[in-house]
DNA sequence: CCTACTTTCTACAGCGACTGTAGAAGCAAG
DNA sequence: CTTGCTTCTACAGTCGCTGTAGAAAGTAGG
């Protein structure tokens, strides 16, 4: 079995046929050469090349991003620096994101805990959110979904 | 100032004057009444309502499910269960998502400290990306982007 | 060989929550 | 009157896919 087709290059690396079909159209990976009928033919490095792309996605790369990384990797002996700064970012924005979810998780305990369950009337969720000053300097206004992947990996 | 224009509007309550419209679009403010010239009308409680939706927002709830609460907010003395199992749920997805992101964190901690910073060939990001077998244990594959948002508020 | 089923192909629309663009018209001040 | 700001509508783009439609090709059983 050299020659791979989408479907079970989609089994191997766990990355839906569609979603192969769209990281080519992206530039992520080569386009195949094919079979006389005009399908994808690929071959194991393909597949491992698949596997890069889903463990930096789980990882919640952009692929964007993922594009320069491949492109480091297929260079040996050029500086890494770039894949490094690249990653230490990717981790701060990380570290960005589980700080201000953690803001919002302490406000959401806050409303749910404080709801005496009786009326809209006199519910605190409802309240709350209607009252922006309670907790103003409790929770971050300012950083929008710049990380907004992470743990991806559905997967077929 | 008894009538509000969609700059003013969008001035107080911290939202930008195309996604007021955007909101207009999607049901989660009513149409407003016009001037001669076709341009929107508000009042104060309009404004209020957009810093109600505002504050959801930051606290991340999807636009659907602000919708719902707008509409329990003005059905006093009808139950509040609906608006705390809403914020309940949220809260839940919150606290996966800060758990996703922290086993990320921790992946992407141990890449970073453990290149040498030399060359693409030993460099430790790439390899780890390209070995997931290293780290499988490690980060979660399974979850995807469910909550996405978190701490908007770019506002203006 | 025929039929049924699966796989693959292309091309395009949709998700969520906006943001940005184009082009036209209204409005206020100098 | 001109300049410049605001507002209007309508539509395309963002990101990372997913889903759809309709067609062609491959595979298995009778």
């Amino acid at each position: 079995m050299r020659e791979i087709s989408i479907g079970e290059a989609a089994r191997r690396s766990g990355i839906k046929v569609t979603t192969i079909r769209f990281y080519e159209e992206r530039g992520l990976l080569p386009a195949p050469p094919r079979s006389d009928s005009g399908r994808r033919i690929y071959d194991t490095a393909t597949v491992e090349r698949l596997g890069f792309i889903r463990h930096a996605r789980d990882l919640g790369f952009r692929l964007e991003d993922i594009a320069d990384l491949l492109a480091l990797q297929g260079q040996p002996g050029a500086s890494c620096a770039p894949a490094d700064s690249l990653a230490r970012r990717h981790l701060s924005a990380v570290r960005e994101r589980i700080a201000a979810l953690r803001a919002l998780e302490t406000e959401l305990e806050r409303m749910v805990s404080g709801c005496d369950h009786t009326d809209t009337a006199h519910c605190r969720v409802i309240e709350t959110l209607a009252d922006h000053a309670r907790c103003i300097a409790d929770h971050p206004t300012g950083l929008t979904g710049e990380l907004d992947t992470a743990g991806a990996g559905k997967a077929d």
